[in-house]
DNA sequence: CGCCGTGTTGAAATACATCAACAGGAGTGG
DNA sequence: CCACTCCTGTTGATGTATTTCAACACGGCG
């Protein structure tokens, strides 16, 4: 059998935790019919809309984020491929924030039936799904903390390094560092600091020999300690996976 | 038929948004039988703890927080009478955050068998349930957007009148104000600022004439004003309530 | 009585935002 | 090809929000 998935970074995702059957294979391939491209900047997904699908993010990267009155927003959280788009907005009948591509997106579209028809099919992959839902909420609490309660250089440190943790599941990433298309002002709004300041933030991480930042590419200097200061535990991110079976 | 669970909390709340029928009524009185009281203090569910039960908040305050390694705490929000405690990390094996109540405390234990026996007899309440995890979410949220980009002061508006909302809902609160056992610790670690801090910007909101929290009662002076300060919008809370039928 | 948790206030320190200016590259239109 | 703009990154100077340290008041409770 073919598993034309098998480069899927969803499909990757799950297999780090979990023996994907042949069967669980093919369902997962048949969620990626509808592929299409999104170009950067044109939200998939705004606030309110009604009855919206939901993306497999299969190439890109795109961010979740609402905006305030005053014009000022926060990004809740940003997708890399082999994350879901929307589906946390599911259980609402309308959308309770933004999403929207930071880089050209390919991903792949799924409407409600396809997915109902996909738990009936594969009710290991329903847990999985549900388990995905629970990981981006696990995240969220997570950015929570982090503006919450660490300053500007443990904030910034442990943000690349959960989104360096996440990239190594998907193959796009290594201990040694990942490509990132993020802007400063992306990572601002991101972090809950003034652009400016984090380019102070990015400058003192890299005199200190942790973390460079430039070019689009994030390399870790000293990545056990840039660990240390940023207190990062993966255990949030990990939580040994969906139990498929 | 008897409604036993009529005066309960957690029934008034649906009631506000969905015709319950008797048979909801008697599944979720079903769901109350195992009732027990927790003294304030001591946690009911613990971080990495494995497979806890869940609870309906019958009476009393709660908070579920994290633990940060160098001693410093978030709360990511406190749960009132009506609000489900431990339902966010029933799909992970073991639970990522703690839960301790503020006050003494009267829940309903619910096992897993009770609720999968709840979804079996109720469709309808098992909608409602996953509502209501997503209001959950839907809160986080708003509390990461709280702390990210609002100020100290609108900040702590926007809580205060986060929590009325929600109180209102299940008669603990009217437009006047509402009783509130959390003390300027408690409500400094929920809001990521310091206890001082917190005493000076409920001075401010006091000398402005919008609000008064004294001897654990919440008192909207200016109702209007305070929703004005705080940019509050109660969408993120409403949504409509759970489709049950 | 002494102790502890909570609230309150002042003064000093600091983290971060804001304002302003400039540099470089990528696109765009002449 | 150049001039131009826009976007991003960078840095300095200054302002402000918030923290920290410290002290004291008050009530409850041993």
């Amino acid at each position: 059998m073919a598993t034309p998935t098998q480069g899927c970074p969803l499909t990757r995702k799950l297999g780090n935790f979990t023996a994907l059957t042949g069967s669980d294979l093919a369902v997962l391939a048949d969620l990626h019919t509808r592929r299409r491209t999104y170009p950067a900047g044109a939200d998939m997904i705004f606030e309110g809309q009604a009855k919206h699908p939901v993306y497999i993010l299969c190439d890109g990267w795109a961010s979740s984020y609402k905006l305030l009155p005053d014009g000022t927003r926060q990004i809740l959280d940003f997708q890399i491929p082999g994350d879901f788009i929307g589906l946390s907005s599911m259980l609402f009948q309308t959308a309770d924030h933004n999403i929207e591509p930071v880089t050209q997106v390919e991903a792949a579209e799924i409407v409600a039936s396809d997915l109902t028809d996909c738990f009936i099919r594969s009710p290991q992959l329903a847990t999985a799904v549900l388990w995905a839902a629970a990981r981006d909420q696990a995240m969220v609490v997570e950015h929570l903390i982090n503006i919450g309660r660490r300053d500007a250089l443990r904030r910034t440190a442990h943000f690349l390094l959960e989104l360096g943790a996440r990239l190594m599941l998907v193959g796009l990433g290594t201990r040694e560092g990942y490509d990132c298309p993020l802007s400063q002002y992306l990572l601002s709004d991101a972090l809950g600091l003034s652009a400016v300041h984090v380019n102070r933030v990015l400058r003192q991480l890299r005199e200190e020999g942790l973390l460079t930042f430039r070019d689009g590419r994030v390399v870790f200097d000293d990545l056990d300690g840039l660990i240390e200061l940023a207190e990062f535990d993966i255990a949030y991110l990990d939580h040994s996976g969906p139990r498929l079976r």
